[in-house]
DNA sequence: ATATTTGATATATTTTAACAGATCATTCTT
DNA sequence: AAGAATGATCTGTTAAAATATATCAAATAT
C-alpha cells in the first residue's frame, strides 16, 4: 500500500480498527474532529499532508516516499508487520483487553483487596515509541 | 523517508534534482505550476494529497503508509534503489544525454543526411511502467 | 428497556492550497 | 555581450479542506 488517494484513506481505516479505536478517540488524540475523519475514510476528501501525518502517526504509521520499483519490496515488508498485529491471537489479546476494561464491578471480595488494579501491564503494543 | 512535512519536501527536491529536470519542465509533467513547485519544495506549503501523489508519480516514487516499526527496513530498501539511480555513471549520463540534446547544430554533412534524428533511444529510465 | 457509543451527515465559517500570470535575479548557453 | 533557462516571489481569485457544533440511526452496553 497504497499509490492512489483511496488506498490511503482504506489504510487508515483499516489502521484505526486493527487498533480497535473509535473515530472519536482518534480524534482526541490528534485533534482531527470526528466528522472529518469520517470523511476521510470515506475517501470523500483530498486532506492535506499534515493530516495525513497526524491520523498516521497515531496508528503507528508513518508516510514515506518510496522509489517505485522496490514498492514490492516495501509491499511484503508492509505486510509482515501488519500480520504481526493482526494475527488472531493478537487481535483477540486486543479486544479482550478493551472488555475487561469495562468489568470493574466486581464487588472485590474483602480478601482479594489488595488486587485493586489488575489491569493488564502485558499489551500487544509494545511497538510504540515516541510522541 | 520521511516521517515529518519538511522531510517530504525535501525528499521531491531530491528526487527533481537526480532525475535533473527543471520545475518547469515537472510542472508540464503533473500541471502543477511551476511557482507551486518552487514553493512545495521550500516547504512553505501544506501539500494536499492528490498534489504529493502527482508529484511523486512524475518522480517515479510512490507514497506509502508503513508500520512504524517496518520503516527501518522499508529505509534501507529504498536507499538500494536510490543509489542505483543516483550513482556516478548513471547521473553523469542523464546529464550528458540531455547536453547531447543541445548540440543538433552539426552541420549535417551531406553524405550523413539520413542520420537526421540520432536521438539516444536508450535512456536509462528503464523503469517506468504505467501511465 | 434504557442509555451509551459509534459512524455518518449537515450547516455555517474560517483558512489556505491551488490556480493563472507576471516579474526578477542568477546562472548557463551561445 | 546578448539570450535563454532556472528558481524564487508577488498579486489576485477560486475551490475546497478544516473547523466547531449538532443531529441521527444503528449497534453495544448496562
Amino acid at each position: 500500500m497504497t499509490h492512489a488517494i483511496e488506498d490511503i484513506s482504506a489504510s487508515l481505516r483499516r489502521a484505526r480498527e486493527a487498533k480497535s479505536i473509535s473515530q472519536r478517540e482518534l480524534s482526541r488524540l490528534t485533534g482531527v474532529p470526528q466528522g472529518h475523519i469520517s470523511k476521510i475514510e470515506s475517501g470523500a476528501v483530498d486532506i492535506r499532508v499534515s493530516s495525513l501525518i497526524a491520523l498516521a502517526r497515531a496508528l503507528d504509521l508513518e508516510v514515506t516516499l518510496v522509489p517505485r520499483k522496490a514498492v514490492p519490496a516495501v509491499q511484503s515488508i508492509a505486510r509482515q508487520s501488519d500480520a504481526e498485529r493482526s494475527r488472531p491471537a493478537a487481535r483477540n489479546l486486543a479486544e479482550m483487553q478493551r472488555t475487561l476494561e469495562n468489568i470493574p464491578k466486581i464487588p472485590a471480595s474483602p480478601g482479594l483487596a489488595a488486587f485493586s488494579g489488575p489491569r493488564p501491564a502485558y499489551t500487544l503494543d509494545d511497538e510504540n515509541g515516541d510522541e
